[in-house]
This record gives structure tokens, sequence and C-alpha cells, in this order.
RNA sequence: GUGAGCGUGGCCAAGUGGCAAGGCGCCAGGUUGUGGCCCUGGAGAUCGGGGGUUCGAAUCCCCUCGCUCACCCCA
């Protein structure tokens, strides 16, 4: 194989369509719902943006961003996440003077220079949501809520929902300290990333793998039980809020995660898989970003969501997806004459909105087969005998069954 | 970045040193103008690529590329 698709992409075939057009469309379906409305930005901004914005010390920034110099000489990057951007575009358009909060949503493909495997491209699509201007916990919970109605709406079930509050500014670099406190005197009996992560990003001691340091992770002291008063009460607020969702949630102190801007709610939804459980979405609240990228403090929250990770997952599942029954027809013809009547017949039927088809020039029984095969509701056949009368024979490929309808009726027999 | 498994027509796949099976799909037929089932025929292969060993390599050895899975990280 010569020429194939670039590593860790794939083609969304025609056949994948049929997936692509529900997890699509249920994304703008149910965020319209909840009151948001469709954002795009551009598939490649100013490196600066994401390094700023998402952590120059994360992974990835520092080593699973596509970076490019462009003619002018520009540093870009491939959108290697969309919080950032749409952050950026908030800022640039002045959307701080709208009514606050501004929701918005997006669907658009994101970039990863990751080593492949399953659930995880170097080109994937995320759904995602934003809320900026408001701070207040039943936006946590709706932001929530959005993700989970969704994942419902498209036909999973059997999701985990897991939550948990890492404070802010006011309060985290102390509960950071006692992170430390707690890991410090065990230096020798952890594993060695979770050494360098004492004093690099401690946070992320308490999602390490490794069995040696779990009893660690075990004892840690939970963020969530050394809250500001601001934060305890946000996240109290949060969890009653959640509880009139009707929503079940599981609380998780080892839940952080790895982008810089998170602050208070960070929250993954997980589909039941025996073993590794693949976050199908991940987010949480980053009131701290916007004033990051150079804006006023602006408080922040949102959620990403893998749509391929969506997919394998409605698969695994094997939820049923809508079928398409409006007609679709096979123009089948036999004789010059005919295929050029049927040229004109099957623009005819288009133009009365029925999709319609003109087999290839063949055998009739091949055009029948081609018919068949093409998914074709009905065929529409045409020869000397149809034309000398001004009818065509409508063969119904499902039932077997044909009658001759007068061209001048063959729509309105085919929507009925 | 680390580790493991795997690469044979479009897809699945047999073949483990001696003429590259088979199935699906595709194309054409099975006497009058009709699909799905059945039957016949046909097209389609640098056996991922390169090098080596050998009289002879899809098969053994080396290198390389790719795919998959796991770690890491993440959606």
């Amino acid at each position: 194989m010569r020429l194939q698709a670039p590593r860790g992409t794939s083609d969304q075939l025609p056949d994948d369509q049929t997936y692509w057009d529900l997890v699509r469309g249920k994304a703008a379906q149910v965020a319209s719902t909840f009151g948001y409305r469709r954002i795009e930005t551009p598939m490649f901004e100013s490196a600066d943006l994401f390094e700023r914005g998402v952590g120059s010390t994360t992974d990835i920034v520092e080593k699973e961003t596509y970076t490019f110099e462009d003619r002018g000489g520009d540093m870009l990057t491939l959108r290697a996440e969309a919080t950032a951007p749409v952050c950026r575009a908030y800022l640039q358009h002045g959307m701080h003077s709208l009514a606050q909060p501004v929701r918005m949503f997006y669907v658009c493909p994101v970039f990863r220079y990751e080593r492949p495997q399953s659930g995880r491209y170097r080109q994937h699509t995320q759904f995602g949501i934003e809320v900026i201007g408001e701070a207040d916990a039943s936006i946590d919970c709706e932001v929530i809520e959005v993700g989970w109605r969704y994942l419902e709406a498209v036909g999973l079930s059997g999701l985990t929902l897991v939550i948990n509050s890492i404070g802010d500014a006011e309060c985290r670099p102390a509960y950071v300290e006692l992170l430390k406190a707690h890991y410090s005197p065990h230096r020798e009996e952890i594993c060695e990333d979770c050494a360098r992560r004492i004093d690099r990003n401690a946070l992320r001691l308490l999602d390490c793998k490794n069995a040696q340091c779990q009893s660690f992770i075990e004892d840690a002291p939970a963020s969530a039980d050394n809250l500001c008063a601001d934060c305890e009460s946000h996240w109290e607020d949060l969890r009653r809020y959640l509880e009139e969702t009707g929503i079940e949630y599981q609380i998780d102190h080892r839940l952080v995660r790895g982008l810089d801007y998170y602050t208070r709610t960070v929250f993954e939804i997980s589909p039941p898989e025996e073993g590794r459980m693949v976050t199908i979405v991940g987010g949480g609240r980053y009131d701290g970003l916007i004033e990051q990228l150079g804006g006023r403090p602006t408080p922040g929250i949102g959620y990403g969501m893998g749509l391929e990770r969506v997919i394998q997952n409605i698969q695994r599942q094997e939820v049923p997806t809508p079928a398409d029954d409006r007609a679709r027809v096979m123009v089948v013809h036999r004789g010059d004459a005919a295929k050029t009547a049927g040229v004109r017949i099957a623009s005819q039927l288009r133009r009365d909105g029925i999709a319609a088809t003109l087999a290839p020039p063949r055998g009739m029984r091949a055009q029948m087969r081609y018919a068949a095969s093409s998914g074709a509701t009905h065929a529409v056949i045409i020869g000397d005998d149809e034309l000398a009368k001004d009818v065509a024979t409508l063969r119904d490929l499902g039932a077997s069954a044909q009658s001759e309808v007068p061209l001048a009726e063959l729509a309105s027999a085919l929507l009925t």
C-alpha cells in the first residue's frame, strides 16, 4: 500500500456517516436545547495561545502540538484543544459586552501528536461547550448535564459521572503544600514519575497508576476536604444542584486533570467498560484562564468530548441508529430511448424532492442488482412498453411488488 | 518516548523452503424486460518495502515502513 492517510488519522467513509450524522446532529440539538450557540474557530492558532492557555509544562504543549512556522515566519499550532481558542475569540470579539454568561458549543477537529491506540488519534473530533462569564455552581451543574443528556440522547447507557473540586488560587497552594508534605517523606518508596511530580506538578500525584503509589494516594489529603470557604460552598452547591437533575455521580478525590487552567469543579464521564475505562467527556471550571490570556478576571467552565469515542461506544453497545425510510429511487432503463427518458424522469423526481439515481448503462439484471445493493427502496423501470403508454413500472424492492404508474403520478406515488 | 503482537488481490484468509488455496465483494453470463437464493465464467497479488542466505523464499536472517494493543498522556 503506497499512499495512506497519515498515522493516527482516518477517513470517515460513506458507511461511517450514519454515526457521524447521529453524533453531530444530536450535539447541535441538545446544545441548543440548553441555549448554547455554535462557534467555530480556526483550525490553527498562534502557538503562543496554547502555551499561555493550556500551560507550557503540560504534556499537550510540551510534546504533542503540531507547531510550524508559516511562510511569513509566524509560529502556528494546529488546534490542540478548543477551550483556549474559544476564550481567545471571546476576548477578541468583546463578548464580555454581551449578556453574561455566554454559552457556546462547537464540533471541531483537534490535533495532538500522540502514539495512536484504541480511542486515541492524532486528529480527533471534539464536541465541546463553554460557558463564560458566570461562576455560579448552577452553571457547573448545567454543563455536566449537557454532556450527560447528550450521551443519553445518542443512546449510550451505563455511564459513570465522576466529580471533584480542586480549589482555586485561594486554597489550592496550601493544599498542594499539604500534598507535598504527605509525599516528601516517601520519595524513595514511590515511582520515579511521582518523585518528579512532587516538585513539578503535585496534583498529578493523585492519578498515578503504579501499584507502589496506590497506598500513598489512598492516604493522601483530599483537595475537596481542604477548600477555602468560597470553594467549599461552591462545591456544596454543585452537589445540591446535581441532586436536582437526578444524575448520579461519584466523588473521586483522585480526579485531577491534565490542563493547568482548571479550578474548582473537574469532572469526567466514562463508559461501562470492564478493565480500562477510556474517558468520553472531560471538563472543568477555568476561572483564571481568561485573565491568563489578557482579559479581565472572568469565570468560565466547559467540557470536551471525543466523538470518535462516542461512536466507538455506540458500536460497542450496539445502539440502533435511526433508519432513513425516505424513498430512494433507481431509474432502470432498457434501450436508448428509455435511457433518455430515464434522464428526464430522474431529473424530475429530484425536483419533486425524491432521491433518484439513473442506473448504469448495463443489462437490466445488472441494473436491478445495482439498485438492490445501493440501498434503493424502489426501482422505476422504463422500456419501450412504458414509453408507449407514458407510464413507468414502479417496483417496491422491499415488498417485491410492482405496478404501472402514469409518469405524472410517479412522485406522488413515491411520497405516500 | 517505552513495550508487545501483526502485515498475503478492495475485504477476510490458507499456505511455515518447491507452480500464491478458498470465501466475500466486483464484472459478465445461466436464450423474451427484473434485485436478494443458487449455478457458471472472468478480472484483480510488487505476498508492506529493501537487503541477505539458498539451486529455489510469502515462508529463514537483518534492516526499514506501516497497522494494532498496552504504558505514558488525554477526548
